[in-house]
DNA sequence: ACTTATAGTGAATCATCAT
DNA sequence: TATGATGATTCACTATAAG
């Protein structure tokens, strides 16, 4: 347990799970401090009566008090509350993650857009063993839907696609996420044997979310906290959390849940990094280092175009001089060009790509 | 072409394509005629610049004039607007659907909400081809998100679930519809050669939605009728169509599609429809889901190497990172390597082949 | 005829840093 | 804040050309 300053006098209360209403305690909390919000709001499921399996038995659904809202207005008055502060905490390169179904997603999407956010993706998640439709009177409710924003529009944020590719065998994550719900010994009981919270979510949800849009040491604030599942993930990721929740028994459930939860390795929280992380070297160093000389030609990757290379870095072709990317482009007639993966220098007769060198002094550097 | 008298004086234009605003049209026929809508509006891509794939070549983007929109106020009104005399049209046990993405989708589900539809399901359609995210600043956008709604609380509504049932293969049809894009024959093209609407949809999942929600002799209405996908199957499956489109061009290009369609022609729809891949689970999942834990150590089969797993899924090695594919082919010095039978993860100390937990994932999947 | 290589394309809110 | 330079980035599928 942590205690940071962040701006000024106030403190942020890490690892903690802070008890009260969650519109109130983000007030509470300092402006513009956290990185990352995952919200599970309630849904607002307006259940008519109750439903039996085929087999007589009772579906034990989500009647709870604190799904109970009087109207779409009420709802919206409620949706529009929380966002907003939640809005305020959030640093400006921060951004939000809102889980929710068709009977409240809509609702929630619009006020985001309303407030300002900015929609990145919207994720469904793909449940592999929903409960099915017992009555067979619409389709299985097989899906979830996550909607990912950032603060404002141009907003910065973080995304770890190299992360999520890794994860995804080595092709870009989709916005469709095929995960099982939480059961067996991932679901957390009560002192009675029963489930603790009646939409606990998936860890793996929560991993896959917090790889991919946050990176170690960042403040993760979960204002529907339940029995805590964003903070044991943020916790083994080496993340720091902050959980709001007004239930006590499922406070209670999580501290235990929490307790027990260790962080990864340091080493094995480094992700695949983005090349863009990579230090910078600029194309001059090659010939500083006597790696190119000037007026040594180079030839593009197809063997199609060569330009002469100048003691300052630039290239001189038929019609044109320049940077290695702005000669590249103007043979290729693109936009753009990245000249260090066009370009190729001689030796023993072959062709070599000159990234190769630029690989060579980011080794030396690390090393 | 059939002239149907319905509730007095007024005649319904069956199996036509009427010209004009959506709004305009709507309202000029008579209340409580129509058994279902599928609706394509506009989805307000608010695209900024243009788009280069890696190779340089630009995005043919969705930049039309009926895409603008000045704000998500006026986008807001004109989704009232056309809701309300769609529902005026609907019979008491009418049904609707709207198709968008998460730019337009939220805003339309709130207004269905509010204008008292009845939300039945929210779909999701997976597209088995989406377009790349060439810049790798999100994830990929992959689905896109259709309501199906009534058009009140309580309001009957037609669904064929054994219809559905039998086209899933003998098991409950779910919230989540794998198609692919509509490209290749059935992609329309215009006198130049070029696509002959930016946003066709696959006829594929037209049938699925009128398949269900849809008995033969019904009428079906589209707003955005375009190029005349829903037309096209509705014709196919012997219900009664109406569409209304302003752009000529596009009305030119669906009469002539819709003369050449014959009722009952289902067998290439049914083709398309049941096309489906073997589930391919990413190794990622192991970990997303506690399988394996990030930090823990792998071995080769036969025991002469080890390497440790990262959070993102890929492996730590001696001298090497990658993915369980690439380390192990770099470890034997092969071309490749299939890592989920070269490594194996130690479990009272034995050591298993992590096969064993893809195994576990894809009975779940099927089950 | 058959296989392999190359080109094209799809509803997309698709960059960042130094000056 | 605006401008210019740097340089990072793609999956599944179809159609056509080449071998």
């Amino acid at each position: 347990m942590t205690m940071t300053r962040v701006k000024g006098a106030e403190a942020l209360p890490l690892n903690r799970i802070l008890d009260g209403d969650c519109i109130e305690v983000m007030n509470s909390l300092p402006a513009e401090s956290i990185d990352l919000i995952f919200a599970d709001p309630p849904y607002n499921l307006q259940l008519r009566g109750t439903l039996h399996r085929p087999d007589n038995s009772l579906v034990d659904a989500v009647d709870d008090d604190w799904d109970q809202f009087s109207s779409f207005a009420a709802y919206d008055a409620f949706t529009r509350d929380w966002l907003s502060a939640a809005r305020r905490l959030l640093k400006p390169q921060g951004a939000i993650w809102v889980i929710g179904s068709y009977h409240n997603i809509f609702r929630v999407g619009a006020a985001l857009q309303n407030q300002g956010f900015w929609i990145l993706n919207d994720v469904v998640w793909r449940k592999s063993n929903p409960m099915p439709n017992f009555r067979g009177k619409r389709l299985t409710n097989a899906h979830e839907t996550m909607i990912w924003a950032s603060k404002s529009e141009g907003g910065k944020y973080t995304f770890n696609y190299e992360a999520l590719k890794a994860l995804n065998e080595g092709v870009q994550m989709r916005s469709d996420w095929v995960l099982p719900i939480c059961s067996g010994h991932e679901r957390l009981k009560d002192e009675k044997g029963d489930k603790a919270h009646p939409t606990q979510k998936p860890e793996s949800l929560l991993h896959r979310v917090l790889v991919g849009t946050t990176n170690p040491g960042d403040v993760v604030l979960d204002p529907f906290f339940g029995t805590g599942t964003t903070g044991a993930v943020a916790k083994m990721l080496g993340r720091e959390y902050i959980g709001i929740e007004r239930e006590e028994s499922y406070r209670r459930v999580a501290e235990k849940r929490l307790a027990k939860v260790r962080k990864f390795d340091r080493e094995a929280l480094e992700v695949s990094a983005s090349k863009r992380a990579e230090p910078r070297v600029p194309f001059g160093q090659l010939i500083e280092r006597g790696m190119l000389r000037p007026g040594e030609e180079l030839y593009s990757a197809n063997r199609r175009f060569k330009a002469r290379l100048r003691a300052d870095g630039t290239l001189v072709g038929a019609d044109v001089k320049g940077s290695i990317h702005q000669v590249g482009a103007h043979y290729e007639g693109a936009p753009s060009c990245n000249g260090w993966t066009y370009w190729c220098f001689r030796r023993d007769g072959q062709l070599v790509s000159i990234d190769v060198l630029r690989q060579q002094i980011r080794a030396e550097m690390q090393g």
